[in-house]
DNA sequence: GCAATAACTTGACAATGTCAAGACCGCTGT
DNA sequence: ACAGCGGTCTTGACATTGTCAAGTTATTGC
């Protein structure tokens, strides 16, 4: 695992094509465009390995177990939502704009978010990950307008989670209606306005 | 093996009904006990049918598949669900007690919570899950104290959901701090609380 | 009582995750 | 220049899984 990174820095140094070229970044990719396709209890390490065009023992190699490619791809999508709601504050300073953001996210990143949040699924304690979920927390807790994370519990940034969070939850597993699929973004914002979150 | 079959099957005559005699029911109760010692993904029908005493294919003989095994528990936690939610509106009139039993019922029922939003996994079009689906809907909705479901989409009842929802998927996934797990109910009430839902 | 039928079992098959052993390939030291 | 080394990937195997077809057994309707 470890050594897998430092390998992947050497070979991209030295050369771009080694056996294969980045096969463990060609994985990850064939994993989340399977897991858009078919959901993620139907994922394959076969199908994966006959996607990225290698033998179907590949991707175990690379990331030891079927666990261990998909907590590479949770990894990296805790990284790109990190990305998108640091984005979201940044340009509006508004709570309902980084729940949206978060909510958005889950839309056009199903396959990154129907992993994600998955412990059983996910080899929960490592190093990559973990430090990718940081980054997203904090992010969203800047966004929420919250205060003092550490004295027992912060309401307003849980809120601000479980209301994001669950929104998209929901939406992605069908539970809404036609109206909210249709405008999910402005649908969260009214959801977001019924609450006092982000407001003072 | 073969023994221990026969005289269940005897002492099933004995009792009430056919050969195990509601082996329908004794597959859910093994398969939402097997989903809470292994988590939903490692759940094997297999397993299922040696915990309840009989051969390797009865649960896709009643059940049809896997999903459709998985398709009655959905229905029975919804069920359930919406029972839970019934109690918690009609002693206490307060949303915020009625989110909080959404949030008891995802940690006391973990099993059923883990299969019940997961449409992957489920024929989302059985009727008795959308039948199930339906009241634990009406539900939540009439204790979020929102009103008229159908013009569009109602905010405060989405708001009310996607926090109760939100909250419990956190907690159950290990998101949330050591003092929101000691005491999840106080928890969300303060978080609830956060927001306005429910106060007016 | 006796077929008909429903409830299960048995046996098989393809697909899957994982592991051990080997083959391939570029790098390093001499 | 080149032999060996180490890392990358392949091959082959195995146990486990979901599902299906065919068989077996018990109950029910008549």
């Amino acid at each position: 695992m470890v050594d897998t990174v430092k390998i992947r820095a050497r070979v991209v140094r030295v050369t771009d094509r080694y056996h294969h070229g980045d096969l463990r970044r060609a994985l990850i990719d064939a994993a989340v465009a399977a897991v858009a396709e078919t959901g993620p209890s139907a994922l394959s390490l076969r199908a994966v390995a006959k996607r990225a065009g290698v033998s179907h023992a590949a991707p175990a190699h690379h990331f030891g177990d079927k666990a261990g490619l998909l907590t590479a791809v949770a990894a990296e999508g805790f990284d790109r939502l990190a990305d998108a709601l640091e984005r979201a504050w940044a340009t509006t300073g508004d709570f309902s704009a980084v729940g949206a953001a978060y909510v958005r996210f889950a839309i056009d990143h199903r396959a990154y978010f129907a992993i994600m949040f998955r412990p059983e699924l996910l080899h929960v304690d490592d190093p990559d990950l973990l430090r990718a979920e940081a980054r997203s927390g904090a992010a969203l807790h800047r966004g929420s307008g919250g205060a003092d994370p550490d004295a027992g519990f912060n309401a307003r940034a849980l809120a601000a989670w479980s209301l994001a969070h669950g929104f998209a939850e929901l939406l992605i597993a069908g539970n809404f209606s036609r109206a909210v699929i249709d405008d999910p973004e402005a649908a969260f914002k009214a959801v977001a306005a019924a609450t006092g979150i982000g407001k003072e």
